[in-house]
RNA sequence: CGAGGCGUGGCGCAGUUUGGUAGCGCACCUGGUUUGGGACCAGGGGGCCGCAGGUUCGAAUCCUGUCGCCUCGACCA
């Protein structure tokens, strides 16, 4: 946002100025969270919370879509299912949470509160599967989750949180491959197509993936202050898990294998991603298709005979087709009008005395604040265009944000003078070694964010060590 | 979790150095006038100063602990 541009509302810290406490006072003025007595946990209040139930349908539709069922599993693992797989425990057990006594008793074995649920979907999986009759399953679980986290921000690292974890099983490495890929272009298509967010789509690095995962595929995308975000990811954990729970069939060929297991991931972390890639000084900018409000209606001089009948009216035609809300509180227009702006509400809708004498109204777009004019008879259909219209410019101006904020640096202090002084996301080359990605962390703590599959030939040379290189990795610092 | 900064009505702050009746602006409530970008006038309510201990005749102020927020590291979705 330019700087000249005016602050409509006092109270948000201005982006340039502070970001952190710009995102901080969005979560809290914007009533999407409020702080709970307990370190590291959030309350998300109503507005929040109808931001994630839309995230929720529309994952889920897609979910379905894709043959997927859900089910549920308990939020307690006993420490031994926890520890059958290695990698997968020792990557986990420092943030695990462990319930130690029921009651007054002492437990005879710990148990610990799901930080995820690989090790229970195993040992079901395990249980009930046996035949190649019974693959694949196509499992997906909506629940919280608990990790001990040292420092905790809303949405975007607190320590528990609300997501989906996809789970499933296949009789073939291909299988489990395709369908590691498919959840990760579910995720990608939804990011872009409801959220308005443009992604790119990669392979983590071995140092940053999954605990236990043969394969980790991420979607990540950039923030408004040059700050990347995991925001979904996929694993396929080829046959590991299914060893190490001994989840086997017996196969048309009448011989006992393993199966291929997938798992994949969305959290309340989306809606950090959602404030901070399309917020503005103004507030919160919301997608309008997971907006929970998509146009607010603001009478004008409501006192004055029929108008407030008629924005009732007008509620009662559009909530046919759109969430609608009618403020008719006694506040002023101009305070409607900030408040609807900062809570990210994508269409304003103002009807008055002049508006009814002429059968029109007044619609408002939160991302140009460009005022129209328009008939009552086609409400419907415009107001139907501008959301469309602002769902695509939300997209354009993030995807736009990324592409300036995307550079390419072929030496070392290139690398590094971009990283401090520009940020963003650096396309540079990488020779496949663990010890480049230590030390290009420690020397300008940005990681590895991942290795798009939309490869490009920057250079013939590790842009850290100068050896041969493998592959062009996005870097970045993230959240 | 390590280093630094900050917690005073809902929000933003003053008061803390040097202990002595808790203040201001906005918000809130009532009445009236208003209403197309955070209206105006009048009256009113609300804070054991984040929380818990301690020192003191007396603590927002000094000491200890703890919780929360911000920045930078380490860890992660």
């Amino acid at each position: 946002m330019a700087k000249d541009e005016k602050k409509l509302v006092e109270e948000i810290t201005s982006m340039s100025e502070d970001f952190a406490q710009w995102y901080t006072d969005i979560v809290k003025k914007a009533k999407l969270v409020d702080y709970s007595g307990i370190r590291g946990c959030m309350v998300i209040q109503p507005y929040g919370y109808a931001i994630w139930e839309n995230i929720q349908k529309e994952l889920d539709r897609r979910f379905k879509e894709t043959g997927h069922e859900n089910v549920y599993m308990p939020m307690f693992i006993p420490e031994s299912l926890l520890q059958k797989e290695k990698d997968h425990v020792e990557g986990f057990s420092p943030e695990v949470a462990w319930v130690t006594h029921g009651g007054a008793e002492k437990l005879e074995e710990r148990l610990c509160v799901r930080p995820t649920s690989e090790t229970l979907f195993c040992d079901h999986y395990a249980n009930i599967i046996h035949s190649y009759r019974d693959l694949p399953k196509l499992y997906n679980q909506w629940c919280n989750v608990v990790r001990w986290e040292k420092t905790t921000r809303p949405f975007l690292r607190t320590m528990e949180f609300l997501w989906q974890e996809g789970h499933t099983a296949h009789a073939t490495a291909e299988e489990a491959e395709a369908e590691t890929l498919r959840m990760l272009n579910v995720y990608a298509d939804f990011c872009e197509q409801e959220l308005a967010i443009p992604v790119v789509k990669g392979r983590k690095t071995d140092k940053e993936k999954f605990a236990g995962a043969k394969a980790t595929y991420t979607i990540e995308s950039l923030m408004h202050d040059g700050k990347a975000l995991q925001s979904g990811t996929s694993h396929n954990f080829g046959d590991g898990f299914a060893q190490a729970f001994g989840i086997q069939y017996t196969g048309e060929d009448n011989e006992l294998h393993y199966v291929h297991q997938t798992s994949w991931g969305m959290t309340t972390r989306l809606i950090g991603a959602i404030i901070m890639v399309h917020g503005d000084d103004a507030g919160l900018k919301l997608p309008p298709r997971i907006a929970p409000v998509q146009a607010v209606i603001i009478p004008i001089a409501q006192h004055k005979e029929g108008v407030l009948e008629k924005a009732e009216e007008l509620r009662d035609r559009l909530s046919q087709k759109f969430r609608i809300k009618l403020d008719s509180s006694d506040k002023s227009p101009g305070w409607k009008f900030s408040e609807y702006e900062m809570k990210g509400v994508p269409v304003r809708i103002e009807i008055g005395p002049k508006d009814i004498e002429n059968n029109q109204a007044v619609l408002v777009s939160r991302t140009t604040r460009e005022k129209v004019f328009v008939s009552l008879d086609n409400l419907e259909e415009e107001v139907g265009k501008l959301l469309d219209k602002i769902q695509q410019e939300m997209l354009d101006a993030a995807l736009k944000n990324r592409e300036e904020k995307t550079s390419v640096a072929l030496s070392y202090d290139e690398f590094k003078e971009i990283v401090e002084t520009k940020g963003g996301f650096v396309k540079a080359m990488w020779c496949g070694n663990e010890e480049c990605e230590i030390r290009i962390k420690e020397d300008t703590s940005a990681t590895s964010r991942c290795m798009p599959f939309e490869q490009e030939q920057l250079s013939d040379k590790c842009v850290c060590c100068g050896k041969p290189a493998k592959k062009m990795v996005y870097w970045g610092k993230a959240y």
